[in-house]
DNA sequence: TTTATATAGTTGTCTAAACAACTATATGTC
DNA sequence: GACATATAGTTGTTTAGACAACTATATAAA
């Protein structure tokens, strides 16, 4: 574990820097070619929209790990855009329901499609073999980090029953 | 390439989203538990003077992936707590020169081992084997991505000297 | 030597992330 | 029903990224 720390280390840069930036980068390049004039921010709270029209603001900040002040500004932009509507739930008057508007819905095919182009791009010469093990180091990468929280958490809690 | 489309468009969010920003956040959590005040963009600045001290702007933009701008404010911060000294070269006046203050080159091992630490979390479970697979795969994601620029720009450049 | 061009860095503007503090509504308990 | 507590969302502040426009210095070409 400690005689390839320096291996980790490199990884950590990929992880935390280039690849995702990267393709962040290309697919908002791509985006603004196509006279497209949404952030990939914003791409990816519709992109969860079109896979279910009316989410609440929380359910998106866990679709895409995202806080919740981030997601507010967020559908404040996508609303100054005309591309989303906050309708207050009748059921729960705390609850904001997200809907989508006709210009998100016309968006959906095209930017989908850039996406699509933007990953086969970036993931030209990796066999599906290779993309099956790297989604499973992300994954785990992920999981590790977020079921720890849980017990940190837990932790604190007990601190705080002492009392 | 398009029969598993979906399976790539999986991946896409797991490089572009949860994985990276998970190590992000429990390394600043990290730093922030142990009363270490910098963010890990300002690390990772750091990360790379200590590695070679004075290193130009224009170096660290290509050691972080950053542009320059992001740099010129970085390194803003990084001056204002005292952690980095712009000095002018004398060779060439266009270039600042960042050298690592006394109180910097202190944080080196502390924020080193905060690093190995998160990053052993965060690939617990994960093999070396699998380890460098990944590698491999984010490397050639960049790779892909950051080439076919040049050949984008060559473009343009074509399409300006038909003028 | 003047002029064009390339390079290093800065500034302005917009968007977004993280965090703390806040409001409003809902729920559970006495 | 009154009170504590949990949940959904908002606002303020700081830091950062992307992009365009800019200044200053260096280099190349005429």
């Amino acid at each position: 574990m400690s005689n390839n720390q320096f291996k980790r280390g490199e990884l950590y840069s990929f992880i935390t820097g280039k690849a995702s930036t990267a393709i962040a980068r290309r697919l908002q390049k791509n985006f603004k070619q196509a006279n497209l004039d949404i952030t990939i921010e914003q791409w990816s709270v519709l992109y969860h929209l079109w896979k279910q029209d009316g989410l609440s603001q929380q359910q998106l900040c866990e679709a895409t790990f995202r806080d919740k002040p981030s997601i507010t500004r967020l559908v404040d932009n996508l609303e100054k855009l005309q591309l989303v509507k906050r309708v207050a739930s009748k059921d729960d008057r705390r609850i904001n329901m997200i809907y989508l508007t006709k210009e998100a819905a016309q968006l959906q095919e095209q930017t989908m499609e850039l996406a699509n182009q933007t990953l086969n791009e970036a993931l030209e010469g990796v066999t599906n073999g290779q993309i099956e093990i790297a989604k499973e180091v992300l994954q785990k990468v992920y999981d590790n980090l977020s079921a720890p929280l849980a017990s940190i958490e837990n932790g604190e809690q007990q601190r705080q029953l002492k009392r």
